[in-house]
DNA sequence: CCTTTGATTTGATCTGTATCAACGACGCAG
DNA sequence: CTGCGTCGTTGATACAGATCAAATCAAAGG
């Protein structure tokens, strides 16, 4: 379970030599890069360098120093928090698009994991800092992603503090079916991937897992969910899902 | 209870014509402006303008255009999420040098209210936006903030997932002593102020006020704090506080 | 096909915190 | 001084969700 800092680093290594052109990326127009023009483009592109993980590696430790940042281009990641005691509370959960890595910071305070397999797309922090001090689009585009990601935060506060079982429970399903439209062409009644396991979930909602387990379980009987098997599932009733999760209408 | 807009505009009003010099400002060096020079600096001065709010007032609601972003100079305001059915969750304290209010961003989705007397520097959100867009000094400063407030809102995400009340309520209070040694030079054992009431601290920490005020009057027991009066207190056991509020030791 | 292992479901019970209710303490206005 | 409203404390009780414990299921390997 518990992979060593070497092993982890040569995996990766592996991957050093892919490096597919920017322009065919399918995260262009919503990661870091989104506003650049075709120039910047290039210069990201000779810093860029594409890794993968297995479902289950932690790609950075608490601490950790940050050699690069990253790009989510396919799979999820979480960030989470440990007590000494061992309880854990995930903190965020990184889709394809989604940014690893501060600038000007060294460091992070949380563990990153590969939920799913995930492939990075990699610059070096270094070269990469020094691109943002010329190139106002991506500084912006960055300064954008970090108050989304508080906003996101702050949504989440609300949910962890304040929502019962159930509509956190809700609300996560609403969160993931709007990641997940984003992903693929927004079919209505498109079937949907938990990407998580029930303990994950639990973990980022606050909850056990056998908690998460009764109240799927409750939202399936009660057909707002169906399920195909444990993972894959349909919205049966959307409205109900929505009442159920405690948030405005707008 | 309620204020009506207006009524806060003609409040707000009042307090036009004050405008203090940038180099005697006590939050010259961590708020905004921190890392502005002189010329910088002026450029600021022309845009800023002072307003104060009483305690209680509603500074900004759900919504509402944002026609100034501001830097807290004295005072304590809170940024808060309701639900439809009345429950609350505070999701960011601001203590002076905080910044209010995002580049690019006409609106915000939370309240702010004034929870002690407050008084705040305001800048024309139009002509800071120009502001920024010239001046990187501002820009990373910007940014380097909204990054710490990430990591505040997680550690956040933290205590109301997976925190008891204790923990919290221990937290809570180490997070004020941090503040307000900020604010004074750091005398030892100093004496704190909770700026807030029970029912506000409650809703920073996704309790309700009675646990709030049983975890404090067993707090005040234990020997861990010892109280003056209702809001003022010395912790007389730091390492006990600290021990009980489940962080790691560093 | 059998075994193993991890993920999930289901049931029984326990407990921390919410909820409901009453009372005390302080500040302020008349 | 008196009355009233807000804030805070304290006690009794209820309950959502945690915890403990088993049983079921499903995928992977031999």
């Amino acid at each position: 379970m518990v992979v060593r800092a070497n092993e982890r680093y040569d995996r990766a290594m592996l991957d050093l030599q892919s490096r597919p052109k920017c322009s065919e990326c399918p995260i262009r127009h919503r990661a870091v890069c989104a506003r650049c023009d075709d120039d910047e483009l290039l210069m990201l592109e000779q810093i860029k360098t594409y890794r993968s993980f297995k479902a289950g590696d932690p790609m950075l430790w608490r601490g950790d120093g940050l050699t690069y940042v990253a790009s989510v281009v396919s799979g999820v990641a979480s960030l989470g928090k440990t007590m000494e005691d061992g309880r854990t509370q995930m903190v965020g959960l990184l889709f394809p698009s989604d940014f690893i890595g501060r600038p000007g910071r060294a460091a992070i305070d949380f563990d990153v994991v590969a939920v799913t397999d995930v492939t990075l797309c990699c610059f070096q922090r270094k070269p990469f800092e020094a691109l943002i001090e010329t190139t106002p689009h991506i500084a912006q585009r960055l300064m954008e992603m970090a108050l989304d990601e508080l906003d996101a935060a702050r949504d989440w506060m609300l949910l962890l503090g304040r929502k019962t079982a159930r509509e956190k429970i809700a609300t996560f399903i609403e969160m993931l079916a709007r990641r997940q439209q984003l992903a693929n062409a927004s079919i209505p009644q498109q079937e949907l991937v938990l990407p998580l396991t029930r303990y994950e979930i639990a973990n980022y909602l606050g909850l056990t897992l056998e908690t998460v387990s009764r109240q799927l379980g409750a939202m399936k009987k009660e057909g707002i969910l169906s399920f195909v098997d444990r993972r894959r599932f349909r919205v049966a009733d959307v409205e109900a899902l929505h009442a159920a999760s405690g948030d405005d209408c707008d």
